[in-house]
DNA sequence: CGTATGACGGTAG
DNA sequence: CCTACCGCCATAC
């Protein structure tokens, strides 16, 4: 039980804060969280991520490439959700990175 | 407790 | 812009 909340914990509910058609860094959630250095930690939290149900599908690296896709269920689920929600995803990358991105360090504070 | 790993980021070249 | 290396924090073994 312990081991689900704490920093894991925090990343879902940032993650669950992401709008629809939006999409955020690791670096992003890192840095509202505190440990900005620690952009690894957002991915290895995301690990347990599909046991959350966290819509992980919008989060992405800084270049806005679909880096953890080969952890969802299918091959390309990860691009349909995005997609489905009005983001443009060409082979893993995503198109107009800057017209989706969405800080949680800005969005939420201003 | 020490080592290895991880869906990354930033800087340097 | 692309490639390469180091650093970063937390979890697992």
């Amino acid at each position: 039980m312990k081991s689900n909340d704490g920093f894991f914990e925090r990343v879902y509910e940032v993650v669950r804060l992401i709008p629809e058609g939006r999409v955020t860094s690791y670096g992003a959630i890192a840095n509202y969280l505190g440990t900005k250095g620690s952009a690894r930690m957002v991915g290895w939290a995301m690990n347990s991520s599909h046991t959350k149900g966290v819509p992980a599908h919008r989060v992405v690296n800084r270049k806005g490439l679909l880096t953890g896709k080969h952890h969802f269920q299918g091959t390309n689920l990860m691009q349909q959700l995005l997609e489905n929600e009005g983001v443009v995803v060409i082979d893993n990358q995503i198109q107009n990175l800057e017209n989706h991105f969405w800080d949680p360090s800005v969005e939420l504070t201003r």
